[in-house]
DNA sequence: CCGGAATTACTTTTT
DNA sequence: GTAATTCCGG
């Protein structure tokens, strides 16, 4: 207690003294809240530091209130640089930091995720690069298109060639910054991609980044990869930003990939004042590169490191606090640290087995029903986390039929609808014709008979001239390629309008521009026209963006830096996160994947899902540096509830179509029991629910046989399965007409997922496509028993 | 050669 | 259940 006292006074004094920020009486009430693990790294102010700081444990307001010292310090807000993980962690601390220090010396700082902030300095020096200020930002989704483009234009075999896995090979060379170059210089890595049966993956690898270049784009790996070629070509650059970032803070440091590593060392290089905050412990973004090295060898890249721990959590109760130390102690990796709380006892850590995903959706919302009654609660003070987004489903309806407000983060986040996207691929021809993911995707939707084949034609002219597709499209007249001219009008018409949009880009506003566009270009006509429910929903999509475009144009106009221009909104779309789109005050549960959750924190959290091949997911389980980062994700989960953690599990689940026999996840036998409240016990064998002996009804016992439990795997095959005698009617999915399949005859396939206990009786086998879907309904309900014979057990003769 | 319908394939996590 | 691809009639 001394010790702060003393800190405080001295602080204090110094305080006074600078005539700049005689301000800080509030600062100094900040920083009494402290305690002496946090004041110390807070009031470090020189020199390398890393502040390991366990889950709950206050490491934002460090960030802040040393961002907020540094300041009162004398350090030019211009000359701080904080790069946090999400946008909307950069505007929160900002906010924070206002609040001490003023807006108008807060507006200065750097803040942001490394995406944002590193691809405002690319636009700033794009020439260097050869690269125009306006170029276009792709997403995952461009960049996969283009790949798969690309594939298929070399005439490779695309089940050879995954473009999924061709495009996270090339993004992993990218975070290594291994180049074009680099990748053909390195024998090494040849070799793997021949050994591996694919060859032809640098030449992949090249002509993506000449398309890429030519088009005018980087993807998110080149923020930081030309970032990286920026600072190491450019010495002048680099003394520059060097000379700029005097302050460097990190957040999230332990996720930080390769790429970004060297950005942070370059430019702390020259003043050395970097800060990294980080817990290893949280480390769960290997899967894109991120290297936990980087936190845990931060000690021996600078020299003199001061290095602090926050161990003392604030968040959480002990037995949530003690309940996750327990399974992180499981783990090898990790730095010598021990979180603890002088919180509150608080509940046990609550397990709870479930039948069905459907069950666990209802237990949860029954849950939060009664949680939010008996505690007056809010819908905002639960969290239901999963570990995928598939999940999400079953939890919505729940939450739909209890009426309990619900919002869901991250899967298909809005800017990755389709209508979004064709909308903004529209803008993005704007600003940049050269892109031709947005071109590609627009020049024909609405549909105005400019076909595949002259799309395909256009790319190949273009490859040849060394010129964009829309150069190659404006120059028509004066190029030979075989195009006829009734659809080398319809070209010609589609380019007239871009150009008339980008006339109108010199004078109107974003949401003016937009919402000509949405008009002109016939996006708003063509979902009039069809006027299906899902028209509607994307008609309302599009307004939402364009409200969304209002709000922009407002708020821009407020800051004086601000441009407004349509260059920026896209920007902001490119790089946006479902959570910055957040607005803070609004009151629902919230759902989310648990990366997403990072960094947040609930009074209730619900973790669902606890299975083996779910989470830890079946794809992770191979090395145990892989199952080791499962384990730290559910450890963040975990650590993300204040008061209270329920964990559910069921025996049975609907994935990829077909209902699979789940086991409980080891992550909860890892569970220090003390900790736990088990509702149903673990260990107690599993019970069918389609082999209860009341369903045996009056089938012969003779002609039946168990089935061995299915398999897990997707390669079981599913039982046979033979059509009941009293079948009515077979119908076809994906098929307006009603086929009959059967024809009063034995039909034999292969079962592909279950009925529903709805009005009708449904049941999908498989036919002899490896996923074509047959529907069958049932017109007596009376089958419906021995339908759920059918479906567990072999019917034999 | 285009447009729409039918078929096939796909679902770990994200800036 | 959706998106990409293939099929097929006009």
């Amino acid at each position: 207690m001394f010790i702060i006292i003393h800190k405080i006074i001295q602080l204090k004094g110094e305080l006074w003294l600078n005539s700049r920020f005689k301000i800080n009486d509030r600062l100094e009430k900040y920083l009494s809240q402290l305690n002496d693990a946090q004041l110390a790294p807070t009031l470090q102010k020189d020199g390398p530091m890393i502040v390991i700081a366990g889950a709950g444990s206050g490491k934002t307001r460090v960030l802040t209130y040393r961002i907020a010292y540094l300041m009162s310090q004398g350090v030019d807000s211009f000359n701080i640089l904080a790069l946090t993980f999400t946008n909307k962690a950069a505007k929160e601390m900002k906010g924070r930091i206002a609040s001490i220090v003023g807006d108008s010396e807060a507006k200065n700082l750097w803040m942001g995720t490394f995406h944002s902030v590193f691809a405002k300095i690319l636009r700033f020096e794009a020439d260097r690069l050869g690269y125009p200020s306006n170029f276009t930002i792709y997403d995952t989704q461009d960049s996969q298109r283009l790949i798969s483009s690309i594939i298929k234009e070399m005439n490779l075999d695309k089940d050879i060639y995954k473009y999924k896995q061709v495009h996270s090979r090339i993004s992993s060379y990218k975070n290594s910054l291994i180049t074009v170059k680099a990748y053909f210089q390195n024998p090494e890595l040849i070799e793997a991609d021949t050994a591996a049966r694919r060859p032809k993956i640098g030449e992949i690898y090249k002509n993506y980044v000449d398309r890429c270049f030519k088009a005018g784009a980087m993807d998110f790996d080149d923020l930081l990869l030309k970032t990286n070629e920026l600072l190491t070509r450019f010495p002048d650059v680099l003394a520059k930003y060097q000379d700029k970032f005097r302050y460097i803070l990190v957040d999230e440091y332990q996720d930080t990939n390769h790429s970004q590593y060297l950005i942070v060392r370059a430019l702390s290089d020259r003043f050395q004042n970097i800060c990294v905050v980080g817990d290893d412990a949280q480390s769960i973004y290997a899967f894109r590169g991120a290297n936990i090295n980087n936190i845990l060898n931060f000690q021996r890249d600078y020299d003199d490191v001061k290095v602090f721990r926050l161990e003392q959590n604030y968040r959480s109760t002990k037995n949530i606090v003690n309940a996750a130390n327990s399974i992180i102690d499981k783990n090898q990796t990790k730095l010598d640290k021990v979180v603890w709380t002088a919180n509150d006892e608080g509940a046990k850590v609550k397990v709870n087995r479930l039948m069905t995903d459907g069950d666990e959706g209802r237990y949860v919302a029954s849950s939060i029903f009664e949680n939010r009654m008996q505690n007056q609660l809010k819908n905002s003070d639960f969290a239901v986390l999963y570990r995928t987004n598939a999940q999400s489903r079953a939890i919505e309806d729940a939450l739909r039929k209890r009426d309990i407000p619900y919002r869901i983060y991250g899967g298909l986040s809005f800017y990755q609808r389709k209508e979004i996207k064709d909308v903004l691929s529209y803008l993005r021809l704007v600003i940049n014709p050269a892109d031709e993911e947005a071109l590609k995707r627009v020049i024909n939707f609405p549909a105005r008979g400019i076909g595949q084949t002259t799309v395909d034609r256009l790319v190949v002219a273009a490859n040849g001239f060394e010129r964009s597709i829309f150069e190659v499209m404006q120059n028509l007249d004066k190029i030979d390629i075989k195009i006829n001219s009734g659809t080398k009008t319809k070209l010609q018409n589609f380019v007239t309008m871009i150009e008339s949009f980008q006339v109108m880009n010199q004078t109107a506003d974003v949401f003016e521009l937009a919402e000509h566009v949405t008009k002109v270009s016939g996006i708003i006509r063509e979902f009039n026209k069809g006027g299906t429910p899902e028209d509607i929903t994307r008609l309302e999509n599009i307004e939402e963006l364009l409200n969304g475009m209002k709000d922009f144009v407002e708020g821009q106009k407020e800051l004086a830096d601000a441009t407004g221009s349509l260059a920026e909104f896209l920007e902001d779309v490119a790089l946006a996160t479902d959570l910055d789109a957040d607005k803070g005050d609004a009151n629902h549960v919230a759902l989310m994947t648990i990366h997403l959750a990072k960094g947040l924190e609930f009074p209730y959290v619900y973790i669902v899902g606890l299975e083996e091949d779910l989470f830890p997911s079946a794809m992770s389980m191979n090395t145990r540096s892989e199952l080791e980062e499962e384990r730290r994700l559910f450890y963040v989960a975990l650590t993300r509830a204040e008061k209270q953690a329920y964990l559910t599990y069921v025996l049975s689940r609907y994935r990829w179509g077909k209902l699979i026999d789940a086991e409980p996840s080891r992550f909860i036998e890892e569970i220090d029991d003390q900790y736990l409240d088990v509702l149903t016990p673990v260990h107690e064998p599993r019970q069918n629910p389609m082999l209860n002996a009341d369903i045996f009804g009056d089938i012969e016992p003779n002609n039946i046989r168990f089935k061995k439990p299915v398999k897990r795997k997707s390669e079981a095959k599913p039982p046979k399965f033979v059509a009941p005698k009293n079948l009515k009617r077979v119908t076809k999915s994906n098929s307006s007409e009603k086929t009959n399949l059967f024809d009063g005859k034995l039909a034999v396939g292969n079962i592909v997922e279950h009925m529903r206990f709805g009005k009708g009786e449904v049941l999908k086998i498989e036919g002899k496509g490896a996923d074509t879907k047959a529907e069958i309904n049932f017109e007596n309900g009376g089958v419906k028993k021995l339908l759920l014979r059918f479906a567990k057990l072999d019917v034999l003769g």
